[in-house]
DNA sequence: CCAGGACAGTTTGGTGAACT
DNA sequence: AGTTCACCAAACTGTCCTGG
């Protein structure tokens, strides 16, 4: 006689084994205590062994459990995949994504494997500009998703990471002790290029410009070469030093 | 003959309460 | 904190009927 084994009762024993009891598996489940309680009992009388030894309040796998606990991961795992293989829709086409160039060689490639795995059908076209050109073409509907990076949380969009600014520099280098200061910038349409500059007025450094190019490779490769210190958000500056 | 809908009986699995 | 029990709702299953 062949038997099903009850896909539930399989994650509610794994739930039983992660937490180490009934009740805290419960609260993970969306059941009662008593429902996974008797989901237990019916895995238990389904093999007809006990698949917990039953300490005091503590839930320690019998022999039985143990040899239970790897097939029941994987035939749980199956499960959802085969569930999210069947139910997820299939979409097809083309997204225009945005992104300005400062966060584009560090912050966008994790998100955009994620993505194609996620809707490997969809082809997505990246276009590199900075934020307030991004931010016009949204709203002309030349592009359908756009990241930019803003000093304030604007309307109409969404904040996905919050970081500050802070001043990198090649590394070995003194260059943030000379006067004029020597500072890459970026472009001049860059959304942080205004409150870099209040902020080196209010301290009062004298600075002068170094690379202000739209593309950040002249700038990265100004920094590294000692030429200039520059403002950049610290999770795009990995191979600087931060002064 | 088969597919599909309607219906009734049965089974399953959840909850709350009482108890251990 | 876990088990057991009574109760209940939902899901399942089998049967009958109808239409293509």
């Amino acid at each position: 006689m062949t038997r099903d084994i009850d896909i539930a009762l399989l994650r509610a024993f794994l739930a039983v084994v992660e937490t180490g009891g009934v009740t805290t598996a419960a609260r993970i489940l969306n059941r009662t205590q008593a429902a996974v309680s008797l989901q237990i009992k019916r895995l238990e009388e389904l093999f007809g062994t006990e698949l917990f030894v039953r300490e005091k309040k503590r839930f320690i796998l019998s022999p039985a459990g143990e040899r239970l606990f790897g097939n029941a991961q994987r035939l749980v795992a199956l499960n959802d995949e085969t569930w999210n293989a069947m139910t997820t829709p299939q979409f097809e086409g083309e997204v225009l994504l945005g992104v300005p160039p400062d966060i584009v060689t560090n912050l966008v490639p994790p998100v955009l494997q994620r993505f194609n795995q996620a809707w490997p059908r969809i082809n997505v076209s990246l276009i590199c500009k900075a934020s307030t050109l991004l931010l016009e073409e949204l709203a002309e509907r030349k592009l359908d998703l756009i990241l930019t990076t803003e000093i304030d949380s604007g309307s109409g969009g969404e904040t996905l990471l919050r970081d500050r600014l802070v001043w990198v520099g090649g590394p070995g280098c003194d260059t943030h002790l000379q006067r004029p200061l020597p500072v890459s910038l970026g472009s001049k349409l860059c959304r942080f290029r205004p409150e870099v500059v209040k902020a080196l007025q209010k301290a009062r450094i004298d600075w002068r410009p170094v690379s202000q190019d739209c593309n950040m490779e002249p700038l990265y490769a100004t920094v590294r070469a000692g030429l200039a210190v520059a403002p950049l958000m610290r999770p795009c500056c990995p191979a600087f030093r931060e002064i």
